[in-house]
This record gives C-alpha cells, sequence and structure tokens, in this order.
DNA sequence: TCTGGGGTCCTAGGACCC
DNA sequence: TCTGGGGTCCTAGGACCC
C-alpha cells in the first residue's frame, strides 16, 4: 500500500457524510462519527523527529527489549517486544535509541490537546491513542471524515509525527479502521459497509482476539471475522466462555458500544522490575520490591488516591507467574503500609521463589478511591492488643494520642489500625513518614 | 521469538451472610 | 436436624491490550 492514499481504494469508504440525520436516530442508525487516532510507532516517530540523522532509517526504541520500532524496522521483520539481539539479527544496521520517556509524555502531551480542542468528547486509551466522538460537530456541519483530515494535519504540523485515523460508526470499528489504514493513513467506514469492510479481515485484528483465542478459531477452521459471523451466539459462547463469547459474537455483527467512555479513572496504579535470572538474593529480591512500592504510593499520593488492594507479581525462569493479593480493612495511600503489605505477601510467596527462579518482581494497588481524608500510618514498637478493646478509656484513645504526638493532630488514624491477630501479621514495619 | 512495563476485564472457588 | 437459594467479597489465575 502506498502511504496515505489508500482510504481511496476501498469501496466502502466514504469521505461524505450526509451529517442530516435527526438526534433521536436510534443507535444503530447512527453516522460514522467515533474517531480513533492511533499515533504512528509513537516513541521511534518522537526519536526520528528530533534526530534527523534517524529519519528514513530503521530506527528501534530500547534496549535488551525492543520496546517501539520505526516502520522502516517493521519492514524488515523487526518487532515490538523482540529480544534486542534478535532484532539486529534480522536488521543489521538497525538504530537502536534509549528511551526518553519525558520526551514521549510531552509529546502524547501536546497531541492531546488537539484532541481536546477538536472535540471535549475525548476519550484516551493509552499514552498515543485516543477515541473521539464528533458527532456532536454535526450541527456545525463539519462532516467527521474532514474533522480527521483536519487533525491528522494539525498533529502533523505542530507536534511533528504522524497519525492514523479511524472513523466508524463504533469504536471498535474506528480501531480496527485505524490499524487497517496505518500508518500516516485515514479510513471511513460507512455504516452501510460495515459487514464488507470486517468479514473480509483475519481474526487476529479484531479487539479482544489475541493469541490463544486466535489459535481457536483457526483450529476450528475459522480465519476470518465473516467465518466467526457465520456461527450463532450459542457456539462461541461454549468455545470461548460467556463473556468472551458474547464479546466477539456482538464485535462482529457490529453491536458493540456505540457510545465512548470519558470519566476513566485508572482502577489501578502498579510498578514492576524485570531482575533477570538468579540466583538472588532474598534481601535484594525485597530491596527491589520496597523501591517499587514507594513509587507506586508516590503515585497515589500525587494522584490524591486510596488503596484498598495491593498484589504482588512474580515471574520465574520458566516464563510462568504467580501472584497474591490481599486487601486492607481501610483504603491507604501510605508507603510504610504498602509496603508492609507487599512484603508479608514476599514472605508469604516464599516457598515459590525458593523452587522456581524469580525473575520479575512487581506490585500493584486496586479498589482505587479519591482521597477523602488526611492519614498517616503507624507502627508499634511492640505488638499491642488494646488498640480497639477496653471501652471509652481502652487503647484506641491511648494509640491516637500517641500518633498525634507523633504526626501532628490532623493525623487521622483509621488507617493505622490493622491489628496483629487479624490474619495479616501488619507490624515490621519501616518508620513512617 | 525467549519475553519490558504499564494496564483492563473475566472466571471460579470459597467464605460469609441472610 | 437437615436443608435451599441468592448475594457479595476475597483471592488467584488467565486472556488481552498498547
Amino acid at each position: 500500500m502506498t502511504r496515505g492514499t489508500h482510504i481511496f481504494e476501498h469501496v466502502f469508504v466514504s469521505l461524505v457524510q450526509s451529517g442530516k440525520e435527526s438526534d433521536e436516530q436510534s443507535d444503530e442508525r447512527r453516522a460514522a462519527a467515533i474517531l480513533h487516532a492511533d499515533l504512528d510507532a509513537f516513541y521511534a516517530s518522537v526519536e526520528q523527529r528530533d534526530d534527523p540523522a534517524l529519519r528514513g532509517r530503521p530506527v528501534a526504541v530500547g534496549g535488551g527489549v525492543v520496546l517501539a520500532c520505526s516502520y522502516e524496522a517493521k519492514r524488515r521483520g523487526v518487532r515490538t517486544a523482540m529480544g534486542g539481539r534478535q532484532a539486529r539479527a534480522l536488521c543489521p544496521d538497525l538504530l537502536v535509541v534509549r528511551p526518553r520517556f519525558d520526551a514521549y509524555l510531552e509529546a502524547s502531551r501536546r497531541v492531546f490537546e488537539i484532541f481536546r480542542d477538536t472535540t471535549p468528547q475525548v476519550q484516551g486509551v493509552s499514552i498515543d491513542e485516543a477515541f473521539l466522538d464528533v458527532a456532536g460537530l454535526r450541527h456545525i456541519d463539519v462532516p467527521p471524515p474532514q474533522v480527521a483530515a483536519r487533525l491528522r494535519r494539525r498533529v502533523r504540523e505542530t507536534v511533528g509525527l504522524p497519525i492514523t485515523v479511524g472513523v466508524a460508526r463504533t469504536p471498535f470499528l474506528a480501531k480496527v479502521a485505524s490499524r487497517v489504514a496505518k500508518p500516516d493513513g485515514l479510513l471511513v467506514v460507512d455504516p452501510a459497509g460495515e459487514d464488507a469492510f470486517l468479514h473480509p479481515l483475519p481474526v487476529e485484528l479484531l479487539w479482544g482476539v489475541g493469541e490463544v483465542t486466535a489459535t481457536k478459531l483457526r483450529d476450528r477452521g475459522l480465519a476470518t471475522a465473516g467465518d466467526v459471523a457465520a456461527l450463532p451466539e450459542g457456539v462461541l459462547r461454549g468455545m470461548l466462555g460467556p463473556a468472551a463469547g458474547r464479546h466477539l459474537y456482538a464485535v462482529v455483527h457490529g453491536r458493540t458500544p456505540v457510545r465512548i467512555v470519558t470519566d476513566g479513572r485508572r482502577g489501578s496504579v502498579g510498578a514492576q522490575r524485570a531482575i533477570g535470572r538468579g540466583p538472588h538474593a532474598a534481601d535484594f529480591v525485597r530491596a527491589a520490591l520496597l523501591g517499587l512500592v514507594d513509587r507506586v504510593s508516590r503515585r497515589l499520593r500525587e494522584g490524591e488516591r486510596l488503596a484498598s488492594t495491593v498484589v504482588l507479581r512474580l515471574r520465574f525462569d520458566d516464563y510462568s507467574r504467580a501472584t497474591r493479593s490481599r486487601s486492607l480493612p481501610v483504603p491507604t495511600d501510605s508507603g510504610a503500609l504498602l509496603a508492609a503489605v507487599a512484603c508479608a505477601l514476599l514472605d508469604a510467596a516464599a516457598p515459590l521463589i525458593l523452587t522456581r527462579g524469580v525473575t520479575l518482581v512487581g506490585v500493584a494497588v486496586t479498589g482505587l478511591e479519591p482521597h477523602r481524608f488526611v492519614q498517616q500510618s503507624f507502627a508499634f514498637d511492640e505488638p499491642r492488643r488494646d488498640v480497639d478493646g477496653g471501652g471509652p478509656d481502652g487503647g484506641l484513645d491511648t494509640a491516637r494520642d500517641e500518633i498525634a504526638a507523633r504526626f501532628g493532630s490532623r493525623t487521622l488514624t483509621r488507617a493505622s489500625l490493622l491489628r496483629t491477630g487479624d490474619g495479616f501479621e501488619a507490624p515490621q514495619l519501616p518508620d513512617a513518614r
């Protein structure tokens, strides 16, 4: 395909929408007004933008592993998540550059400004990708394909990056469209031509079909979306499970939701670190974990959020994985408390670590909610048994006084009252700060 | 093709409660 | 004494996404 011109090559593409349909139209009759905007080879494109020597040449961002690669590299077989050694073997003149995450964040921020200037209805998907609902713009008589073309131009001119846009009636179809149109393209799926667009596509292109599902489908002779669309929903449910079956059925019949979700706050915050093949000393693993907890709790506090569940992630020599999680009675953002829970989980997983060498350690917190109160955690020097007993003059008051003396009167102590004997050995905390 | 660092959602069993 | 059904939460794992 030639770059950026293949929009004109598809029969199901239309550049002009009527734009006159009534607002009361049913969802099924909506026009193609969802844009999926996706920056091309994002990290690599930023590097090529900032260093003319990289332009037109195969570029990989990363080191041990390819995080992103330019289309020149993709054409030589280099892929994301590929090992650096293998990438160089495929492409000896590959230029490997270290990632500059600050530059990517800044570029992303500027692109998202253009998104939000285009329409208030923006749903960010990742650092380099978003859905935009431009249906509301029809009353000022700008057809969505024209909005998309202008958006691409603005991103190219003001941020200096190539971006592909898919336009369709649903977010799912818009996303498939942008994938088909990459790189540096624009593709509009006319609502009347959705099946003609979708059905010839390989199942791997469908949202929610990864390696496992694709293999299941292919083993049954189902290679395209059209093959899958010929099956009743019940068969798909039986094959893939209730939720996945229902999802895939909806996908191949164009019955996915038509609206985007604009009020998304993250549901979890995590950090992880590959530590290579061991053997690793227990202290080293613990130190790595504490560093990750520190990052996570810092991000929690910056986002003014509290977490109620801590998840420890481990990966082993043989690439098997395990998770261990623990919910707290009260949500917290205290680094010390989260560290204590994470370490307790690590201790509980010690037998696993002994039998299978650990190569990655990660921590995530979920059950997030907004900050509603000021809080601190506090560890007693000795295990206490009186913190919540003993009536009005019981240990709770004493503990609160102790904590107030240590942290000041703004402290609220609910989160601190994790007791030994709850099935969770809380203390062994480092000093809370 | 031997693998990085973020995330999301679903499933399933057990505990617990009514 | 034996028994039912439903709901919710927790935990662990799996599939998928970029």
